[in-house]
DNA sequence: CATAGTCTGTGCGTCGGCGCACACGGGATA
DNA sequence: TATCCCGTGTGCGCCGACGCACAGACTATG
C-alpha cells in the first residue's frame, strides 16, 4: 500500500512550533515497525527515539522468571525512549512492537540537541511524559483492583484510540502477554465480550463493533488515563506543518 | 526532641550546587509532617514542592469505589510534587505521609523559575523524575505478579532505606491501604515473617531484625528499583554544602 | 483500676485467576 | 487434496486473596 507518510501523523511531531519542526523535519526517518520487533531491550542504551504515526508499541517490564506486563502503550501521540533525556542513558524497559505500522525515527544525539534548547520541544516532551506517568500509574492500581475482562476492555480501547481502524491484528495470547494474565483468560473474557456483541474476532483480527459497550464494561482506568491525555496534550497548537518529508521509503 | 535539621538530610537539596542550593536556602521552609498529612490532593493545585528529611510519603491512587493503592514511596531521596515542573499544574494522586517526621518545603513558584533554567537544578530534577517512573513501573509488575508477602518485604525494604532508623511506626491496617490489599493479608504475612525472626512487631511498632532476610524474601522488584535509583543518583555530587538554615520551628 | 478503643489474630466460605491437558477448527503449505 | 500448525475453546484441580465475623490483647485515659 502505497499510503501517504507524514509526520504529522504523529501528535507530537504536529504540535511543534513551525521552526522547532523545520529544524528537525530533515533528520527524521520514516521506518516500517513490523509486529514484535524490539525497539529496545531492558538496559540497552536508546540510538534513536521514535514518533509511531500508524503502529502502537507497548513498553513492557519482564522479569527474570519470564513473567511480563505491560506498563504503557505509545501510539501516534507520543514518543518512545523518553529516558533519553530525562537523563537515564538506558531504559529500563522493553519496547515491543504491538501493532504493525510506521512511524519516524530520529537520532537520540539530535533529539537531545533539541530539548536542551530548553524551549517548547523541551515543554512539549515534559507534558507528554506526565501524561506517561499517570498511564503508568493507573495501570498499577489497574493490575491491583480490576478483573481481566475489565483490563481488557480497557486495553482494546487504548489500542483503538491509537488506530485509525477499528480492527486489531493481535492474537489473544500476545494480548494475555501484554496483560500479564493467562492466554485462557482472555479467550474467557473475550468470548464473554462477543456474547454480548462488543466484539467480533477470529484468529488474530478483533472488530470492535461496539465502542460504547467497551466503555462501560472497562474500568474506570481507561477514562482517567484519557482524561489526563487530553488535558495535557490539548491545548498544544496542532500546527499541521504543510511540507511534507520526502518519504524515503520502499 | 531538638534534634538538628537540616536540607542536607535531604539527598536531592545535598546534591545541588553550592550556587544553586544558596539561591534556594533562604526559601526553604522546615515543616513538620505528621502521620497521615496530606500533602496533595487527588486533582489538586500544587502550592509547594516538598522535600522530606526524616519523613516518608506515599503516592496514592484512590478510585472510585475507595480502594486504593501506592504507586511510588518518596523520602528523604527525592521530592514531592514533579507534576509542577513536567507541565501538569495539578497532579493526579494523593501524597500521604506515611511515616511522621519533618521535611522542607519550597513555594512551586520559586521552584518553578529554578527548574526553567535549564541547569544541573532541572538535569537533578529530572533524574529523579526517571527513577521515580522506574520504580512505578515495578509496583504495576508487582501489583501483577507477586504475592502479599513478597510485595510486604519490598515495602518494609523501600521504607528502612528511606529512614535511619531500623524501626517503623506503621500498622498493619495502613500497610495493607498502601498495598491495596486486605488487613488480614498483612497479618498473615508479618506473622510469617515474625515466625521467622525477620521482624518483630506490636501495636504498630514494626523492628526489623534481619534486613538480609527480608531481601531474600523480597521479590526482585525491590533490588531492580533500588538499583536503578541509586545508578541513576550515585554520581550527583554530594556537596553536603556547610551552612545551616537558621531552623525556624517550634 | 476499670473502661473504651485500637490493633492484631483466626476461622470460615467464596471467587477469580493459575497451570495443565486436550479437543476443535480454520488457513496455509506441500 | 492431504497435512500440519497455530489460534481458540473448555474442563479440570488448586491456591491465594477476599469479605465477613468475632475473639483476644495491649494502651491510653479517666
Amino acid at each position: 500500500m502505497a499510503a501517504s507518510h507524514s509526520p504529522n501523523q504523529n501528535h507530537l511531531l504536529a504540535a511543534l512550533p513551525k521552526d522547532d519542526f523545520d529544524r528537525l523535519s530533515a533528520d527524521l526517518e520514516l521506518v516500517p515497525m513490523p509486529l514484535g520487533e524490539a525497539l529496545y531491550e531492558s538496559g540497552g542504551r536508546l540510538w534513536h527515539v521514535y514518533f509511531p504515526t500508524t503502529s502502537i508499541v507497548s513498553l513492557l517490564y519482564v522479569m527474570e522468571d519470564g513473567a511480563s506486563a505491560e506498563i504503557a502503550v505509545v501510539g501516534n501521540e507520543g514518543i518512545l525512549g523518553i529516558s533519553l533525556f530525562m537523563g537515564g542513558e538506558t531504559t529500563p524497559s522493553r519496547a515491543i512492537v504491538q501493532s504493525a505500522g510506521h512511524g519516524y525515527r530520529l537520532k537520540a544525539q539530535l533529539l537531545k540537541q533539541e530539548f536542551n534548547r530548553a524551549g517548547p520541544v523541551m515543554h512539549l516532551l515534559l507534558r507528554y511524559t506526565q501524561a506517561l506517568i499517570t498511564q503508568m500509574a493507573q495501570t498499577a492500581v489497574c493490575n491491583r483492583h480490576h478483573s481481566v475482562e475489565q483490563q481488557l476492555c480497557r486495553w482494546l480501547l487504548l489500542s483503538l484510540d491509537r488506530l485509525s481502524s477499528s480492527e486489531l491484528v493481535m492474537t489473544q495470547e500476545l494480548i494475555a502477554n501484554m496483560l500479564g494474565v493467562r492466554r485462557e483468560g482472555v479467550t474467557e473474557a473475550a468470548g464473554k465480550l462477543q456474547r454480548a456483541g462488543l466484539i467480533r474476532y477470529s484468529r488474530g483480527r478483533i472488530t470492535v463493533l461496539d465502542r460504547g459497550g467497551l466503555e462501560k464494561e472497562a474500568c474506570e482506568c481507561y477514562g482517567v488515563v484519557k482524561k489526563e491525555f487530553d488535558r495535557l496534550l490539548r491545548d498544544v497548537p496542532r500546527t499541521a506543518h504543510a511540507q511534507m518529508v520526502p518519504s524515503a521509503h520502499a
